[in-house]
DNA sequence: CAGTATCCTGTTTGATACTG
DNA sequence: CAGTATCAAACAGGATACTG
């Protein structure tokens, strides 16, 4: 017990413009479980994403494709349609998701508690 | 395949002004692997993360805090100090964390390789 | 020691409307 | 269908200086 702590523990986890570990942006991790059974079109990933606005959900698949976990394919045919799936690396990704949010399912009453009692505590520190 | 799906995933993971699976904030996991090995005083905190500044980091742990994951003690005595510590809670979140960890560790050359390659492609879109 | 106060920047997200 | 364009809001994060 209280060792010192290393001088500088960013390398372990920061070099993270990519920051993996928090699994990308707001929408990332959803996104791929959406696409965890199969290849999905744009539109049909709307629906479960209604709150998502074009914009930023192209953002996003953009990105998760730059990081090589979704593929992009466009077919120019009859009905051009494009369609994301998840890469196998994008896939492998799945398992950490699914830790993390059977972590936050199990834990979700308590998060909620603490939470509250926090904002409780502070309305009391400012009421008197 | 292709089931249709679900209208609305976002009660799964949305309501996230705490955000568990993305282990909240830029350094909230890195705060939680800091008080693995037991409480740390907000000075010893700031020598692993050196490139935080007082404030960011303060509210990162308030931010903890209020989500229930790490305790704060103060102790008023001749050398004054507070002391933060994980909760059981914020202990059980080490393990997902981890997982993430070892994810990104392992792939971490495939990540660096995808995303080179497709930046690599988009220069070669705009050059020709 | 353990923060707070201010100010400021960049990024993320969103609303709304439009298009090849 | 699968986006893009534009504008605006929100927020996270950081620089710097100061304090009970």
């Amino acid at each position: 017990m209280r060792e010192p702590l290393p001088a500088d523990m960013f390398d372990e986890l920061c070099p993270s413009s990519l920051n993996p570990i928090r699994f990308g942006d707001k929408w990332a991790a959803l996104i791929i479980r959406c696409l965890e059974q199969g290849p999905r079109r744009f539109s049909e990933l709307r629906v479960p994403l209604s709150r998502v606005t074009p914009k930023v959900l192209t953002q996003s698949l953009r990105s998760l494709e730059r990081a090589g976990l979704v593929n992009r394919t466009v077919y120019a045919e009859a009905t051009p349609h494009v369609e994301y799936e998840l890469t196998p690396l994008g896939r492998s990704m799945l398992e950490p998701i699914a830790a993390a949010c059977a972590w936050a399912e199990q834990h979700w009453d308590e998060l909620l508690d603490a939470r509250e009692s926090y904002d409780d505590d502070a309305r009391l520190d400012r009421t008197g």
